[in-house]
Formats: structure tokens, sequence, C-alpha cells
DNA sequence: TTGACATATTCCCATATAGGTATATATTGC
DNA sequence: GCAATATATACCTATATGGGAATATGTCAA
């Protein structure tokens, strides 16, 4: 016994720079593989495992369009990321208590308003 | 060639569960690593060396304190994740479009040193 | 000193995985 | 059909690393 399972979660996805990198270009607007293997200077079968974690993950979803795939960013898969690190926030940054202040706003008034969450 | 080395980051460090039930766990309080021990139920080296990993990222720090060390968080050091990760914040919440709002203002004061109206 | 306690390190092993190369699959055009 | 293009997968290798056991280091007490 050695590691546990990590692999299939959204932390390990991104701890891999190269992931993240792809990730960042997927950010603005979708894209074939062919041009992240450009941008990334990746060779193509790498680039299309790291797509294969990331979508595992949930973190990005892929189009079809004729022989090209489209990937595009699925950014709630992030979302455990950001809501545990969030929680170390206040520790490095004051100011971000004030933060803390106005998201405590916006969740009251989504939990009046509306239910919707993905 | 095979892995870059990303093992020195602090994404690296967190894409480990039980180096994040560690960090849970000193979030509130310092605490000696015999107590970590206990609490998550891995054996005593398993705990060293992953507090030893999170140590190298800066992501806790330790004080003597006689035959112990008093291991606390470190926050700053995870400030890289939140950063990274909260730029798709706003892809999955509508609402944090005005968050992001908010961070900019709070950046621009920040920047401008103090108190600066315009 | 000895001995108990607290923590870190070393060694070994098993596994996960990133990159490389070659190949398979699928789509489009001739 | 064949060839070209686009992407995914399989296989290999090297390496990083988590867990386990044993050991080293360091501290306190008597």
């Amino acid at each position: 016994m050695s590691r546990l399972p990590t692999t299939a979660d959204a932390f390990n996805a991104v701890a891999e720079p190269r992931r993240r990198e792809i990730l960042d270009l997927l950010a603005d607007r979708e894209r074939p593989v062919n041009e992240l293997v450009e941008l990334t200077g990746l060779g193509q079968p790498q680039v299309s495992k790291h797509l294969r974690v990331l979508r595992e993950v949930g973190a990005v979803q892929a189009r079809e369009e004729g022989r090209r795939r489209l990937y595009s960013v699925n950014a709630p898969a992030l979302r455990p990321v950001f809501d545990w690190v969030s929680r170390y926030q206040h520790l490095w940054e004051e100011r971000f208590e004030r933060l803390d202040d106005v998201l405590e706003e916006l969740k009251k008034q989504e939990d009046e308003g509306d239910g919707d969450d993905d």
C-alpha cells in the first residue's frame, strides 16, 4: 500500500503545473487539442492525457466538432479547491476579514433569494 | 525525464488529503506531532514526513517546546493556491462577479497605500 | 549515567504518473 | 477504397512518493 487514490480529485488534477497551464488557456475560450499542443509546447499525447485527467475530475469538457474536440473549462469542479483554501484566507490578510463580511452578506442574500446551486 | 519538480510547491503539498487533514487540524491552534498522530490515525513517521513537506513549502512552522514541537499553520503559503483558483470563481457563480469588483477595489486601495479617494 | 518520551530520518517496497514513441480510432476529402 | 488530419490510447521507462518498520536524534527526569 502506498498512495491513497488521490488521483480522481480536483486538488490532484490541479497540482500539475501543465494542467493549470491548460486550464488557464481554456479559461477565456474553448480550444481544440491541436491549439493546446502548440501553445503549451507539449506533445499531442501528453496534452490528451492531461485533458483526460482534467475531464475525469470534471474540470474540462469536450464538445465535438467534426474531427476536432473543443475543450472548455467546467469551473464548478474547481470549487472544492476554492472552498477549502478560502477557509485559510482570513489568516493571511486582515483586510479579508472585511471580505468575509461581504461573503456572508452575499450568502445571506442568496439563501433568501433563489436556491440555485451547481 | 518524467515528472517536473512539482514537489516543492503549495499546490502539490495540498493535493494530499492527509496533508489537508493535518492543516485543518492546525487551523484553529498549534499542536504537537503526537496529537496529530492520534487525531489522524497515521503513524508517527508518516505524520513527520507530511509535516516536512508542509514545512518545505512554508505551509506550517514549528515552535520548539521542550521535547515537543508545536506546529502551526502559516497561511500565506497557501495564497498562490487561492489566487490561482479564485480566477475561476466568477465562472461558477454569477454573484461573484460583484465580488470581483470588491476585490479589485480592495486591491486598488492596497496598491495606492491607504485611504485614497478618486 | 540510564531510561522514557517526542520527533525526525533512513531504508525498503509498491504504486502512481509524466513524458516519449508508436499505434489505434475517427472524421473528412478525394 | 485511400490518404490526410485530429485526437485518444497503449506501452515503456524513469521517477516521485506514501506507508511501514527500524533507527537516529534530542530532551527530560531520576
